[in-house]
RNA sequence: GGCCCCGUAGUGUAGCGGCCUAGCACGCUGCCCUCUCAAGGCGGUAACGCGGGUUCGAAUCCCGUCGGGGCUACCA
């Protein structure tokens, strides 16, 4: 550990907004995180001020690593950058807790040195029986105060027992009030205010250290985060207060807002392990970093009153954190789809193309990676599914029927449904209206099979062009048929006539 | 138990004392369009938790109540 003893912790104060997403690496990102990174990075961009990504790993377990490149990807493809951070380095580095232990160990020598925080030596059975007692009572159950004032001569004898002491922060006996950017006036009555634990008994720091060190000494300026933490502010407001008396980061309070849960259906929170929250999910199941981000910000946000499509520079123009609703939100997966879609269908059409590719490749439809005239194939038939999906891995059973070459099946339901006695008679109508044709266009394709099936075998259009759509295609469900026939090719469409008449 | 936060249709929201016979979107649903599925167009369904105040007037302000959530760790 390097020794940091006389090393200046204090910054210049800026008027430029700093705002931050801290997530801890524990299990995979969420949905509710992604929510938090949004606001918070919106915020940021709004204002024209940076967006520092830290990681609060001090509890590092043996999946954090893993967990951290999630969180790490999670942000890169939903595309909120950020300035100071983790992988980009920035000037109050580093940017991940496991590496900053020495500056909480000074952070907390400095604390003690000042008379700001003590020495308590109480054993966790003693804590436990008073709390119990405290709550039977009535009364606040955190910790009671009673090693405070404990004199060298009581710490010695503590120590003399074997005992090791944690280090707990001296809260000033107040009421506490601050301004939530969300919620307004917020106040917390001084008979709920207790010292905390800012140093394990094993000399690790814990989050409400680290939490309020790395915002001082990054000068975070505004800090959006879970309500989950409203609670505990006062301690945050005291914590920087007591920086500022000994001269760590730039003596300034920063402005706290807090954002509401996201829940899942019923009204549990959206847990980490709920397969529905699991950010990478989103991104296998084809939404768009686009649409995930818009749906999120309708969960508390809304952009006007009759509207709720936009994009993220639209959201970072108007974004206002104080138009935030406080009340919790339910996570809708319908909603989010529908707006995905709404996404989808914004797409320049190459860059369409360029989204539903890897969705292909994953499937085996095509080669890795893709070649070129695989590409021209999707380049042809992307027009065709766009405005028909909500999420980009449903272009795949669409347009499968493509590339399937030996493995081409028919949907059993959709067989019998439509390839019934009359439905092969429909079949073979086709393939031979179909097998005269001297060109194999969209608008031969058309013709023919209107003259054949509608006007010779007098049949209506859906019963005319079902078993048609189904022998070649493969399901009940597909692009418009002439098209994709005309994408197939002729000696493809004929097989598959064939293979059912056979 | 104590403290804090929250409460508009099934869901997300608009609403900041009169423009509200409460708007928009998703969902569900009827119709139109249509070669399937979508997309699109036009309708329908459905809400201010409850009770008191304040006011000429309350979804909007105040109080109470009920309901939900959070915190109350040597987790974050």
């Amino acid at each position: 550990m390097t020794d940091l003893s006389s090393k200046d912790l204090t910054r210049p104060t800026s008027d430029k907004v700093v705002a931050r997403f801290c997530p801890s690496p524990t299990g995979n990102p969420h949905v509710g995180m992604a929510r938090t990174a949004l606001f918070s990075w919106a915020f940021a961009r709004h204002h024209g001020g940076d967006f520092v990504f830290r990681i609060e790993d001090t509890d590092a377990s043996r999946d954090s690593e893993e967990s951290y490149e999630l969180l790490v990807d999670v942000m890169r493809w939903l595309k909120l950058d950020w300035d100071q951070g983790v992988e980009v380095g920035g000037p109050d580095g580093p940017y991940r807790q496991s590496e900053r232990m020495d500056i909480y160990a000074e952070v907390a020598r400095r604390l003690l040195d000042a008379g700001l925080a003590y020495k308590a030596y109480d054993t966790a059975e003693e804590l436990e029986e008073r709390r119990e007692k405290a709550r039977a009572e009535g009364r606040p159950s955190g910790y009671d105060g009673l090693h405070r004032d404990l004199t060298l001569e009581q710490q010695a004898a503590f120590e003399a027992e074997g005992r090791k002491p944690v280090i707990r922060f001296k809260m000033p006996k107040r009421d506490y009030s601050f301004t939530d950017l969300v919620r307004g006036e917020v106040k917390i009555p001084a008979s709920d205010v207790q010292d905390f634990v800012i140093l394990r008994a094993n000399g690790h720091p814990l989050y409400t250290l680290t939490n309020p060190t790395d915002d001082a000494l990054m000068g975070i300026t505004h800090v959006l985060r879970g309500e989950d933490l409203l609670s505990s502010t006062p301690r945050q407001i005291a914590l920087y207060e007591a920086f500022a008396q000994i001269g760590i980061g730039s003596g300034i309070t920063p402005a706290f807002g807090h954002l509401p849960y996201v829940t899942g259906s019923g009204n549990k929170k959206l847990s980490k392990r709920d397969p529905e929250s699991n950010l990478l999910g989103y991104r296998e199941q084809g939404f768009l970093p686009e649409g995930l981000l818009n749906y999120l910000a309708l969960l508390g946000w809304a952009i006007s009153g009759d509207r709720d499509v936009f994009t993220l520079s639209e959201m970072v123009e108007a974004f206002d954190i104080s138009d935030v609703q406080p009340n919790p939100a339910r996570f809708d997966i319908k909603k989010c789809e529908a707006i995905n879609g709404d996404h989808v269908r914004m797409l320049a059409a190459d860059d369409f193309v360029e989204r539903i590719v890897p969705f292909f490749e994953a499937e085996g439809l095509v080669s890795q990676p893709i070649t070129d005239t695989e590409r021209a194939v999707l380049v042809a038939a992307g027009p065709l599914v766009q405005e028909r999906i909500n999420l980009l891995s449903e272009a795949v059973p669409m347009l499968r029927f493509l590339f399937a070459r030996e493995d081409f099946e028919i949907d059993e339901k959709d067989r019998a449904k439509n390839l019934d006695e009359k439905g092969i008679e429909v079949a073979r109508a086709a393939r031979e209206a179909l097998a005269g044709l001297s060109e194999w266009t969209t608008e031969s394709i058309e013709t023919a099979l209107r003259e054949s099936l509608i006007e010779g075998l007098e049949l209506k259009p859906r019963l005319a062009f079902g078993p048609v759509r189904v022998a070649v295609t493969g399901s009940r469900i597909s692009p418009p048929l002439f098209e994709s026939l005309e994408l197939l090719g002729r000696d493809l469409s004929l097989a598959r006539l064939d293979a059912v008449l056979a």
